[in-house]
DNA sequence: GAGAAGATATTGCATATGCAAGTTTCAGAG
DNA sequence: CTCTGAAACTTGCATATGCAATATCTTCTC
C-alpha cells in the first residue's frame, strides 16, 4: 500500500471504477453466451426493451435505460439492419419514429433464452444471492432521466 | 408487464444491463466532475492504477481491473501522449514495457483530486451506503484473471 | 398560414472495449 | 549457439459511449 492518500482512496474506493469493472466482467460472460447467436449482449439488452415497451421511440428508450440519444442512433442501425427491429410510422412521422421488434427478433430471443438464462446463472453465482438483490435494487432506485 | 415471460425476465433481471447501465450513470457523474481537468473519468482510474501499482506492465494492469490488453495499448496511448505516465525500460526490454506516473501526472492527480471527492459523494449519495458497500464488495470478489 | 419555439434524431469527433490474428522478444531445449 | 515455444504487445475490425452542433419535424402563436 503506498502512502499517498488520494491515489489509494480513488484506487480502491472510486465507485465508478469498480461500477465499470464489474460491468467489463459480466459483458464477457453474456457476450460468450451470445456469440453463437450472432448478438452481442449489448444488442440483447436493447432487443429486450423494445420487445418489452415497443413501439417506442429512441428517446424514450435512452429514458429508460440511461443512454445517449446519440449513442441509439447507431446501436440501434445495426438491429435495424439484421431485422431484429423495425420503424414503425412512414417517414412522414418527423419527430419520432417509434421501434417496434420483428417476427425474426422475437424468434432470436426465443432461440437464445437458454444461453441467456446460463449466463445468468454465471453471473447469479458470481456475485452471489446478496449481490445479485443489491445489483438489481440498485439500478432500479436510480432517478430517471427528467422526463416532460 | 408483457406476457412473454421471457424478455420480461431479461428486461427486470439481466445482471449485465443493470450494471452497465449503472456503469453509465456513475460514469457521467465523474466525467461531469473531471471535464475541467482535460480527463476522463475513465482515464483517471487508469492513472491511479499505474500511481499506485507502477512500474506495473500492461498486463498486469489488466489483470487487476480486468481489462483487455488491447484495449490498454490504446487507452494508455493518449495518456502517453499527455504526459500523465511514461514508459519505464529502455528499449532493450523487450518483452514488457512497465508503465509508470510521470511528476504530471501526480500533480493532476493532486489537482483534481477534491473534485472526484465530489463525485464520489454524488456517487454515493446515489447507491446509499448499503450500495456503497456492496459494490465494493462486489468489484472485490470477482475473480482474478489467472495469473501464471 | 408564416414564423418562432421546442422536441427528436443525426452527424462529427474522440474515447472505450474486446476478439482474432500477427509481431516482437525472452527463456529454455537441444 | 540456434531453434522453438511462450509471453507481452500491437493491429485490424466491429461495436459501444457521450458531447456538441446540426438537421428535421411538430406545434404553438400571431
Amino acid at each position: 500500500m503506498s502512502r499517498h492518500g488520494v491515489i489509494d482512496e480513488i484506487a480502491q474506493g472510486c465507485l465508478m471504477g469498480r461500477a465499470r469493472m464489474l460491468a467489463r466482467v459480466l459483458t464477457g460472460i453474456y457476450d460468450d453466451a451470445m456469440r453463437p447467436f450472432g448478438i452481442k449482449a449489448s444488442q440483447l439488452n436493447l432487443l429486450v426493451v423494445v420487445a418489452q415497451l415497443g413501439p417506442i421511440r429512441r428517446i424514450d428508450i435512452g429514458r429508460t435505460i440511461h443512454l445517449d440519444s446519440s449513442t441509439l442512433t447507431r446501436n440501434l442501425q445495426v438491429m435495424l439492419a439484421n431485422d431484429w427491429i423495425e420503424e414503425t410510422a412512414s417517414a412522414e412521422d418527423g419527430r419520432g419514429r417509434p421501434l417496434r421488434v420483428t417476427a425474426q427478433g422475437r424468434a432470436l430471443l426465443q432461440k437464445l433464452s437458454g444461453a441467456w438464462k446460463d449466463a445468468q446463472r454465471k453471473a447469479r453465482k458470481l456475485l452471489g444471492t446478496d449481490g445479485e438483490a443489491m445489483l438489481l435494487d440498485l439500478s432500479s432506485g436510480l432517478p430517471r432521466p427528467d422526463a416532460p
